[in-house]
DNA sequence: ATCTGCCAGATTGCATGCAATCGACCAGGT
DNA sequence: ACCTGGTCGATTGCATGCAATCTGGCAGAT
């Protein structure tokens, strides 16, 4: 698939953007030229440059003025703030989701839940966090508010990008995660708002913290400066 | 001051366009031709397009292929999500604002508390409004989580700009809300961070159902329909 | 040896030209 | 009278050219 089949260059190229960060191709810290990805993209520089500034306001990229862009790493700040935020998130949308989810909504979830549960026993890591994460974006989206979504899903697009994080976990950690989302599936099976939405939170937080943790050692190429270029 | 004034000419064309929308000058659903606003800011067309992606990045516009762009209005649907996020971000806040701010952080909020409430007193709303939303936004700021403060941001702008909302107050809310801005306060002072932050949920609360009451009669030129853009 | 000033290459910021698309209007047919 | 098909004007999407800015290296002075 090219960037040309999409309705606009300008999407096509946002999409390939995202995915490429997403996906560590492109890294953080790395510069992001514009005629080099032109090339590589087969558009010519304005839709690119179009692309850059959006993605730029959502916090992917930095530019630089005269000098370029580059992917936007996290600073352990970042993720800690990331995490406060999600964890408020997710526990308005546990609230939320127990009240309007529809049986086929929280039919849905449980489903993903023991495929994710078959990872989990075949330690099978790839596949377990992409039904993790497909759960999470699952609750937020039986919430129907589009808001809560959008900005939840900025988030999670920007934390994903930082890939070094799904890297080591300890089994403990892990054990307990999947503990934690078997209450989570109970509480909204049993439509308890006030529990989900406690539960969500302290997984939230034990996430935040497991990752963290991590986050002490390993530190991968670190740039980006906190000016905020268009937001 | 005119757009030039900048370090680059797109950001004069954000800032400047996005004071034009939160100001109604740029009323909802008002088409927004290229050529016609390039004169009017005195710039080419290449700033200004890469400003409407942006626009449309963070949903103040939107964009329909070689149709144009158009300022989004905000439905009862949005306006409800919206608050509900809201009431999330800003119970968070309150928490962690009674943890972290500075005595001098408290201190100036009390300060524009006490100008507010010279104003309430005094029946003028427009001021009342701009500190009012000072207070909120310096709670949000004093978690020092930058996150928290740009996504609450972007939500403050996107409502802002829904200037209607802000009429015929009726005189009972305004009383009410001026009671609940006495709470808060004292519940900052207090370091107070559960009651502060139920305090602003049930604050938010109210403030969502006056304005989503006072929306039913007055439904202003709306438009926009829910496309994603670019998010 | 270190520092300062300058120059050249590279890269971005902006302006503009061209082609494709869309919408409105009008003519013709049923 | 209503509907269908086609054309024209307007507007956007994209490509490219030019000037301004920044980086890195080098020469010369202290």
């Amino acid at each position: 698939m090219t960037v040309q089949d999409s309705t606009t260059l300008l999407d096509g190229v946002l999409v390939r953007l995202r995915a490429m960060i997403a996906d560590g191709e492109l890294a953080a810290g790395a510069p992001v030229r514009e005629r080099e990805m032109c090339e590589l993209l087969s558009v010519s520089r304005t839709p690119l440059r179009e692309a850059l500034k959006v993605l730029a306001a959502e916090r992917l990229l930095e530019l630089r003025p005269n000098r370029g862009a580059i992917v936007l790493g996290l600073t352990e700040r970042d993720v800690r703030d990331m995490f406060e935020v999600m964890e408020a998130l997710e526990a308005t949308a546990g609230r939320l989701a127990c009240e309007r989810a529809s049986d086929a909504d929280i039919a849905e979830i449980q489903a993903l839940h023991w495929q994710m549960h078959a990872h989990y026993l075949r330690a099978e890591l790839e596949p377990y966090f992409r039904l993790n994460q497909a759960i999470h974006a699952r609750i937020v989206d039986a919430t129907g508010n589009a808001v809560l979504q959008s900005n939840y899903a900025a988030l999670a697009a920007r934390i994903r990008n930082a890939r070094y994080l799904a890297n080591r976990w300890s089994r403990e950690r892990w054990d307990e995660a999947m503990r934690e989302h078997g209450l989570i599936l109970d509480a909204l099976i049993a439509r308890d708002g006030a529990r989900l939405s406690e539960i969500l939170a302290g997984h939230l937080r034990g996430k935040g913290a497991a990752v963290l943790e991590h986050l002490q050692a390993p530190i991968p190429a670190e740039a980006g400066t906190r000016s905020a270029a268009a937001a």
